[in-house]
RNA sequence: GGCCCGGUGGUCAAGCGGCUAAGACACCGCCCUUUCACGGCGGUAACACGGGUUCGAUUCCCGUCCGGGUCACCA
């Protein structure tokens, strides 16, 4: 077969050849060990969490050895793409911390851009790029065309249809797959030429050389030795509209856009195989590979699955409206990604995750389950270090998207606020009330009169004549100049004078002699004041709340209880 | 079903031929404490199984079992 003439045929528009490729895209002059990575989605809908993973790792490698991160778009399924997705994927990723040199940015205008030498950074854009190699490789008798429709495409393969799996010969089926591949290899120019003239569409695909049998050792950085069987398959490399498949784009595309490192995720290592052998036929250097384990979640029979779509915690926009903010979700992706992660946070609790070292070497080879308990304790964690004014900037601004009503209320008196903010805030061992944002209002809305309510109600075995009598005294003695030691006596004495312990230890001794403890009379106050059973040190609320609506409040039940 | 990857407590995980098999989260108990939240102390709980190799296997090899991934003109 002639295949000059058949690249002609197929490609007669395409005068560019590889070698002006490489003129346009030299390699990048980077200092020695630089890493060149990149995160390359489709825009066919939000950030996954099962996404961020080898993105974070790979915007790591990249700017802790000087190198360079950049974003690609792979738009090379038009039927998948899903409008204004791409933007989205950039501004959710830019919370999370991974931010690009170069690639697809959003401009001025909120519109997809270029940044960089090495563009289009969109495939869908890069047509005749791709086109140059794959005439090349029909050239060279490394690709033909294949006009089977997709329609006849279809008919032999019922095994990926879901639901026939289980039902499936595959003996068969790989047997007919085989004999329906073998003969579309056979065809002559003048079938091409005939279905060109039909204005038939055609697709390209490899001519695989590969021996199954025969196994090639592969080092994956993060999986170690493997050992891959060789490609036989005649996989598509250019699709009927001409735009290529993943597996020809990432060939050409991470070589000429100088990738060291491709870090994905390890649902690609059975197409190992393809991008080997295919970035042999085209004669790249193979990069460097880190296939990253995925994320788990556990399914109804207890299996584990992979973490999906639809699956709580999937979509990386969900977590602010779940209140997490994106330190601790990046600080729980870390602990994920490195396991002696905690150990240096531990010893470095106030610099940010991004100075941690992280090392390929301590990455997990097997999939995790998603803990939503261990993010919320570095949630909780986090947000227990930050000053008072921080939490108020942070908790406003959350608060005014998704809770307007709490918002105002927060930022009526700022001052006040804060004060509230910062009970048990600072020093060593700091409170940690707050696991999320959204934990805010159950936590402290009794502090805003309109979130005021009783909704613990009173110690158990006690008459509303108890509590009455308790609150009245209370109220004669009150003084919101007191001391602490100065209040806390008062309830002592209201307690001993009503019956009630006013040593813990005493009662605890002999409970039965008396009708009750200070801790209940305590409980009283806490309930009339904040409505609920447990709050925060009640002299420090009752200072902040201040000596009118203490009293009102306390007023108020008295008045509800008799 | 073929191929590939994996298998240490409920979860995340140290471990790299010799250890009473770390630690963190979760859970339970005790202490502290007028409640809560912290903090302190302690506890339950693991090398999937069977063969090798070896003086010795969680660690190396093989098999079994289990789990995951994948088998498109999707990425």
């Amino acid at each position: 077969m002639d295949y000059n003439r058949l690249a002609e045929l197929l490609f007669p528009h395409i005068t560019t050849t590889p070698a002006d490729m490489e003129a346009k895209y030299p390699p990048r002059k980077l200092p020695e060990g630089a890493k060149v990575t990149r995160f390359a989605p489709s825009p066919t809908g939000f950030v996954h969490f099962g996404g961020l993973f080898p993105s974070t790792v790979a915007e790591r490698l990249a700017h802790q050895s000087k190198g360079v991160f950049y974003l690609r778009i792979e738009d090379t399924d038009a039927k998948r793409e899903v409008e204004g997705a791409a933007q989205g994927l950039i501004k959710t990723l830019a919370t999370y911390g991974i931010h690009f040199d170069e690639g697809a940015v959003l401009d001025e205008n909120g519109n997809i851009a270029d940044k960089g030498d090495y563009g289009p950074y969109k495939q869908s854009m890069r047509g005749p790029i791709y086109q140059t190699y794959a005439k090349q490789l029909v050239r060279e008798g490394k690709a033909y065309p294949c006009f089977t429709t997709e329609e006849e495409l279809d008919e032999l393969q019922q095994v990926n249809k879901k639901e026939a799996i289980k039902n499936t010969d595959w003996q068969a089926e790989a047997e007919s797959r085989r004999a329906e591949m073998l003969a579309r290899r056979s065809f002559t120019l003048e079938d091409v030429e005939e279905n060109l003239r039909a204005g038939n569409p055609f697709v390209l695909r490899i001519l695989a050389n590969g021996d199954p049998e025969k196994k090639t050792k592969f080092t994956d950085l993060v999986r170690g030795a493997l050992e891959i069987p060789e490609n036989d398959e005649d996989f598509v490399l250019l699709k009927s509209d001409g735009i290529p498949t993943y597996h020809f784009a990432h060939a050409v595309d991470d070589h000429l856009m100088g990738t060291t490192h491709v870090i994905r995720g390890e649902e690609w290592l059975p197409s190992l195989a393809k991008h080997i052998q295919l970035f042999s036929y085209l004669g790249f250097k193979l990069p460097k590979y880190m296939h990253i384990s995925q994320i788990m979640r556990l399914d109804e029979n207890g299996n584990k699955k992979k973490l999906s779509k639809r699956d709580m915690g999937a979509n990386m926009d969900d977590y602010t409206g779940m209140g997490y903010s994106p330190e601790a979700v990046c600080e729980y992706v870390m602990t994920l990604l490195n396991s002696n992660y905690e150990e240096w946070h531990a010893k470095n609790a106030d610099k940010p995750y991004t100075e941690f070292p992280f090392n390929i070497k301590k990455m997990s080879v097997s999939g995790c389950l998603f803990d939503f308990n261990k993010l919320g304790d570095v949630s909780k964690n986090i947000i227990s270090r930050m000053s008072a004014d921080t939490v108020y900037e942070k908790l406003t601004a959350w608060a005014s998207v998704f809770d307007p009503d709490f918002a105002a209320q927060l930022t009526a008196d700022p001052a006040y606020t804060k004060q509230i903010l910062a009970i048990g805030r600072g020093g060593k061992k700091p409170r940690k009330d707050l696991t999320t944002w959204v934990d805010a209002k159950p936590y402290m809305g009794f502090f805003f009169d309109p979130y005021y309510e009783i909704v613990d109600g009173y110690p158990q075995g006690f008459e509303n004549a108890d509590v009455v009598a308790a609150l009245e005294r209370f109220l004669a003695t009150y003084n919101a100049a007191d001391t602490m030691n100065e209040w806390f006596d008062k309830v002592k004495a209201i307690a001993t004078e009503l019956g009630y312990a006013a040593d813990m230890k005493a009662y605890k001794a002999n409970p039965a002699d008396f009708r009750g403890s200070v801790a209940d009379i305590s409980a009283f106050i806490r309930v009339a004041v904040t409505g609920k059973q447990n709050a925060p040190d009640l002299y420090t609320v009752m200072q902040i709340i201040g000596e009118e609506r203490t009293r009102a409040r306390i007023e108020a039940q008295i008045n509800n209880l008799k």
